[in-house]
DNA sequence: TTATTTAACTTGTATTTACAAGTAAAAGTA
DNA sequence: TACTTTTACTTGTAAATACAAGTTAAATAA
């Protein structure tokens, strides 16, 4: 059965709003159009109106001002201490670039996992994947990503250069992250690291075992993030 | 002029239903009133109520679920990587003990602060102190925080030891942690950062430097943090 | 007994209405 | 001109109502 569910008017709403927030339509500093404009536009009431508006306003998305108006603030939304949008938004404007070390490949799951799993996903598999990110041509970092292999059609077979993960995701299977946990370590790099990382052995690199939860129910991302650490440092709102 | 606004109906329930989740009235996996039982007990209709419970599930208090009703969740509400209720919760229920290293003084800003100041704030000049904290007695944080020296009476007169600041500032002062800026970086260790957490030097220590905002506008509480993470990760929720 | 249906819950979505309170600019007044 | 008041916006709070949709357990039928 295909899940047509409709789809609730004030989410109608937050998705045209939140894509235009995104699109630049609205920029940083504007007032959103008022709730009772809002109201015309789109033949909602004013509650249904501010469902939608509480919500962008829960994500950062904008800053509400009684007696002024909604104003667009449009951080690219960060989780934690990485950005949902992926790394690529969690660095700003800089040059970017992604190199796949072992591309997509369906596989048994490690035996001594980061995380612990469910029976669905142990019988399922993962999709394991590892990539190194440049920031104007210096390694930073390096990715090693397991998904659990459940209604994720021809995955293996998409273009992962240059392209967020999470942007595939959300764009071909409608994941989307909500949240997640997170283990935080200062480890000395290992010779892989090092050589990965263009580090000398032993140096301090960031270590983050992240296991990312969706909108899918039982389905998780997890990865374990390297960062070099040396000249940038990892930005995050919370 | 005393600031006696009106509190409305809906923060006070969240108030009371907060408190009570804090204190394990409602222990994790329970179940809440429901939004009717919630309704007759304290005299509001379904949306004022619904306007409660919903901020609850924002901060991840509860978890709804249609049809159901709505479960207690209690993870000691997490910012970013460390806990809001202080590094207490952060590790659980683990021994930990605080020694001060430097006792909460006023002094002016450092010159290159990490984080860029406002005038309010370099012209107030900032309480500063120094904190170890040990889990099982292994020292894990160092932490050195700078307050604004803002509407904050008698803060330097305090007992810091083991008491968490931030519920220093939520029961004394009503500051609460709204969200905040971090960044974070794996360095080698000083040899003070060695000498206090016990550590041979060049060692990979976490380093955080965080900007917290508050309820207060204009004031911000900031913080530099030196992390063991050897034996124990930092661990949180996002 | 076992499986299905029904009923009684739960939260989700949405409308309508009303007034309170904050903001900013226009209008009025000294 | 400079200041104050008014007015017309804005969002915030709250009630009353209705039905949709998911969950669970009791009632019913095989």
């Amino acid at each position: 059965m295909v899940t047509t569910k409709t789809i609730p008017q004030y989410r109608k709403l937050y998705e045209i709003l939140r894509k235009h927030i995104s699109d630049g339509v609205y920029k940083e500093g504007d007032l959103l159009p008022s709730e009772n404009e809002l109201c015309h536009l789109y033949g909602m009431t004013r509650p249904t109106v501010r469902q939608s508006l509480s919500t962008l306003a829960n994500e950062g998305y904008i800053i509400k001002h009684q007696g002024k108006g909604s104003i667009i603030h449009h951080l690219p939304k960060e989780i934690g201490i990485l950005s949902v949008s992926g790394t690529t938004s969690a660095v700003g404007d800089r040059k970017l670039k992604t190199l796949i070390i072992v591309k997509p490949v369906l596989m048994q799951w490690p035996a001594d996992f980061m995380f612990s799993l469910t029976n669905l996903e142990n019988e399922s598999g993962c999709i394991y994947m590892e990539r190194v990110r440049f920031l104007d041509d210096v390694p930073i970092f390096y990715d090693i990503s397991y998904i659990a292999n459940i209604n994720l059609p021809r995955i293996t077979a998409r273009q992962f250069e240059n392209r967020s993960l999470f942007q595939i995701l959300r764009d071909n299977y409608r994941i989307e992250i909500k949240g997640g946990v997170q283990r935080i370590k200062a480890i000395p790099a290992t010779s892989k690291i090092s050589r990965l990382l263009h580090l000398k052995k032993e140096q301090p690199v960031l270590h983050l075992e992240r296991r990312l939860e969706t909108n899918n129910q039982g389905l998780f991302l997890y990865s374990s993030i390297f960062c070099n650490t040396e000249k940038y440092s990892i930005f995050g709102r919370f």
